[in-house]
DNA sequence: CTCGTAGATTTGAATTGCTCAAAATAACGA
DNA sequence: TCGTTATTTTGAGCAATTCAAATCTACGAG
């Protein structure tokens, strides 16, 4: 299995938690913990919320998950990594989306004034309403 | 006093503690609820931390204070508002600083692809390394 | 100026999202 | 097949925040 190379090149043993995390990222992405456990659950009825929690945390230090915190949401898990895309998340449900980066090519990655700080990444948010609220408004 | 102008023009009541925090954010923006909570205190010994939560929270949405939540840290308020500005957070000890905006006005404003979001704002946050943290790496 | 009332604060409890740690278990190289 | 060590399990615990009822107070009407 794919998933199962992908959790080894990574370093880690390919343990069937970790494939039906990874599995589910692929079919859900953005989910929290959460919901992430009760997909996994179903397959796996000894698992736990605090062991899906543990998975995430390994799966995101491995660089197999990315973890988005948009404000006002808990946290969200997504295996799309390493290409530096961001987010729209609508203000009014929550819902996200992803969004490729924009305006040329590295918008915003060099600050006019950052305060000695040696900047790293930049992290872009993207706040809206998604077409189903917008829809349920008119 | 200017402070308490600025609560009645929004409509709210201009009470000691709404005050406090105001004037507390001048000198020290970026501040949690905790923070906050402890200076406030010291001039208003009957106040308590959910009434700093509920007062930031009105402020918030009276449009006086803006809340900002970095991935990893407590939400952070700063009186600084309605200027569509930035932050470089320490990726080390979560230090904060403010960071104008950039190439040209409104960039990273039309994200390519939004998935029929309709984009409102765009929230930037730099990650990198402090001046602090990079002198005590050397 | 004072009084009543809507708006704020206080107090205490509860919730959510997550971390920590010890014991049990399972992956996988030898 | 077995042993080691990574991983999961289980259960407790914590920090940040929210909720709700009771009390209080700012401030406009009179």
């Amino acid at each position: 299995m794919s998933t199962e190379r992908a959790l080894r090149n990574a370093g880690l043993r390919a343990t069937a938690g970790r494939v039906a995390v990874l599995d589910a990222l692929v079919s859900m992405p953005h989910s929290d913990a959460d919901h992430v456990f009760r997909v996994v659950a179903s397959a796996l009825p000894t698992t736990s919320i605090q062991s899906v929690h543990n998975i995430l945390t390994d799966l995101t230090a491995a660089g197999l998950t990315r973890r988005v915190e948009p404000a006002g949401s808990a946290a969200l898990y997504e295996r799309r990594v390493n290409d530096n895309h961001h987010h729209v998340v609508c203000s009014q449900c929550g819902a996200i989306a992803d969004v490729d980066c924009v305006v040329g090519h590295t918008p915003c990655l060099s600050p006019s004034e950052t305060g000695g700080f040696t900047v790293q990444t930049a992290e872009v948010t993207f706040w809206g309403i998604c077409p189903d609220c917008a829809a349920s408004a008119a």
